[in-house]
DNA sequence: GAGTTTTTTCTCGACAGTCGAGAAAATAGA
DNA sequence: TCTATTTTCTCGACTGTCGAGAAAAAACTC
């Protein structure tokens, strides 16, 4: 520990704990959060009293009586004691959700992005709008607003807020920090989309009660390759990163990325690089910009009537995810992975390449091929991501501030 | 926090961050610590007085007056309070080192292996007498050794403590945890050879000063290739990685590895790699077991004087280098790189190789080429590493057992 | 050499937090 | 209405940190 502790941050710690006990387990009673958490009764009690006061927790209505004794009153958080707002910005659409402090969705609308070559300046006018409009319409204090959370595919710079190379704008920076503090209260994150879904994947792990869970890969497969990493650190608490693993360095066979350098993995494998090799396409063509999936469609389907250049196409792109994946495994340690995103819809004919480039290295010779699953649903799993991780950092905010005073606002 | 906090824990942390600040910054008074610690000058003083009452610190003998005033008295660790043996497993020796709880060096020495294809069943058996010379030339109560950090090249697990793939003895596992248990109270740690140079490096920057210190990644050559990775976690604290950079796959060029894949970097990068290239022995023959500095040497020599094949050996080699370093760079991020081990006295014909496969990657495009550079002694930092671990690992013990009761056994 | 100044260390009471045990509350069944 | 049962609440003990001021120990002053 390289810094002290107090007494303070003990309450602090164990506020926050329960928070997060409340939010994995649902509504629990003073008895539960006692056992849950381990701590004593008596603390709890002070806790929750003071979450009460807060106007933080409230106490539920009563249920069926469950036999002799006390009936148990059950906690759970309030509903308008804070809300959050989650975007995310995919290439061919932004879509915004309002959420309260329960978790449960609120408002919900999508704007397509009319034009794909739109600059960053003209997105972020109607990026400020789309927010006012959501907290219009749901008639919520703009106070209110805890946290906003934003996802792109792309490079972010999640400490400074700012997205540092985006499929979507190239290398056009936006910094979000500086776009909404004036207006806003609320804290700001960004994040990587593929982070959002292993974060979501891993949760849903962790609370579905997978015993010996240590971590998970999730490869998001579409017009673009997202990677997202989620492991356990030395304390057991689940830790997200989304390395560069689209741009990774595949192979020196002068496939033209969109990113401007040749070899990427996304090159190979994006929807784009497949259509390239399918079609026949000189490798150092640029690349198409966006890729309608019913043309992959088609490709697949020729691929599996054994039209011999598509399926190459696609045992390519197998190929160079396979390669990459092993790399990837060896710089970290052997973890499950799950895929997902629309690419998924090809995976009988990607999966024989992916095996191709996992089984010669040393990695998978030791430990054997990594256990690998697909779940297709990426835009619910990239929604559910920006919900438990803004609403897991509303509960440290809350906990950090110290309760008793200022209750917060009251929403809707 | 997923784990519950109690007023117990506060103690034991900030005996802890005491144990450490005075373990950075050398002999410190009270005032200092207050300072340092941002402790409140009452704390320090029960947390010293509770450490001395259990043996662990020391006032320091009376040092020269510095002016005015009452005069400070420093505190400083009890050299006797514990012992650690660090044991470095060379593939053509095993160092065995003898230290105390202030952190010097008590005894050493060295035994060659023998036989290069010694098993692991008759090394274990020199292991563990040469462990018990160490406490007998030293006469040291052997309970006293409160830690034993063994490293090697290779794969190791370290939370089961068993060597899992190591250049040394193969597949052969050893148990190290088993193997001592019986007979030693000390905690048994094992470490990848270069997971340890990382951490003294950066224990180094740490204390040095360097002000915005973010993390580095130490890049081993030699026989093999080992890469260390230190990086601050969410705490600002150094966590240390050892990933399996030397057998990650680099091309699909043939190149037999020792590890039986091929195709890894160390069969480009490795010195057995120089050497096969060099003289043009095909791709796949059996690595050499050793190749002795001498020999590389001479072909160094040869590649200065203009030699086309060893020249183009070494760029081989510095090629797999930075390909895999900007692998490595997409997978985490940008940090600077430090080489060390035998083979940086090649690094002015391996440099240019690195360079060649750094720069045509998105990362090092957006980020520009990592800061590069050399710490040939390899060995040293070893050492550091062991120590700086050991001791830490011996301060959380001290700080987490219950103090003012059983004082520990005295040493020499 | 006695008093003064200065710096450091030590000590005391206040305050914050957790815990165990038992009191109080609230229900179902006798 | 009384009793058994279960849950929640409350009280005093304990552990820990903190700020302020007392005590200690040296150098400086006259």
């Amino acid at each position: 520990m390289l810094t002290k502790s107090s007494t303070e941050l003990v309450r602090q710690q164990n506020s926050v704990l329960v928070l997060a006990t409340l939010r994995r387990f649902g509504p629990l009673s003073h008895t539960d959060l006692s056992e849950r958490t381990g701590l004593a009764s008596a603390t709890v009690s002070v806790i929750t009293a003071e979450l009460e006061r807060a106007r933080i927790l409230e106490k539920r209505e009563q249920q069926a009586a469950t036999g002799r004794g006390r009936p148990r009153v059950l906690f759970q958080q309030r509903r308008g004691s804070a809300y959050l707002i989650a975007v995310r910005i995919a290439s061919d659409l932004v879509q915004y959700s309002l959420a309260d402090y329960a978790g449960t969705l609120i408002d919900r609308f999508e704007e397509p992005r009319n034009n794909l070559s739109t600059s960053a300046a003209s997105f972020t006018q109607g990026f400020l709008d789309a927010l006012e409009r959501l907290v219009q319409r749901s008639r919520i204090d703009r106070d209110a607003v805890l946290s906003i959370s934003i996802s792109s595919k792309g490079i972010v710079d999640s400490s400074a807020r700012r997205l540092i190379w985006s499929p979507v704008f190239g290398l056009e920076q936006i910094d979000f920090a500086a776009l909404l503090s004036p207006a806003w209260r609320a804290k700001v994150t960004l994040s990587n989309e593929t982070l959002l879904v292993a974060d979501a994947l891993a949760a849903r792990m962790d609370t579905g009660g997978e015993a010996g869970f240590r971590g998970l890969a999730a490869l998001s497969l579409g017009h673009s390759v997202g990677l997202g990493i989620a492991r356990r650190d030395r304390f057991g608490e689940l830790q997200v990163s989304a390395p560069n693993f689209g741009h990774m360095p595949n192979s020196e066979d002068g496939k033209l990325c969109r990113c401007g350098s040749s070899g990427c993995i996304e090159a190979s494998a994006g929807f784009y690089g497949i259509l390239r090799m399918a079609f026949e396409v000189p490798p150092d063509t640029i690349p198409a910009k966006f890729v309608p999936i019913a043309e992959m469609d088609k490709i697949a389907l020729r691929a599996r009537q054994g039209h011999r250049m598509s399926e190459y196409a696609f045992r390519q792109a197998g190929l160079a995810l396979g390669k990459g994946l092993s790399r990837m495994l060896s710089l970290y340690e052997n973890m499950p992975v799950v895929f997902t995103g629309p690419g998924t819809r090809y995976f009988d004919l990607l999966s024989r390449g992916i095996e191709e480039g996992l089984i010669p290295s040393q990695h998978v010779r030791l430990q054997g091929l990594p256990q690998m699953t697909i779940s297709p649903e990426e835009a619910t799993l990239v929604l559910e991501g920006h919900l438990h991780r803004a609403l897991a950092e509303i509960d440290d905010e809350i906990a950090a501030v110290r309760m008793g005073n200022a209750p917060p606002a009251e929403g809707g």
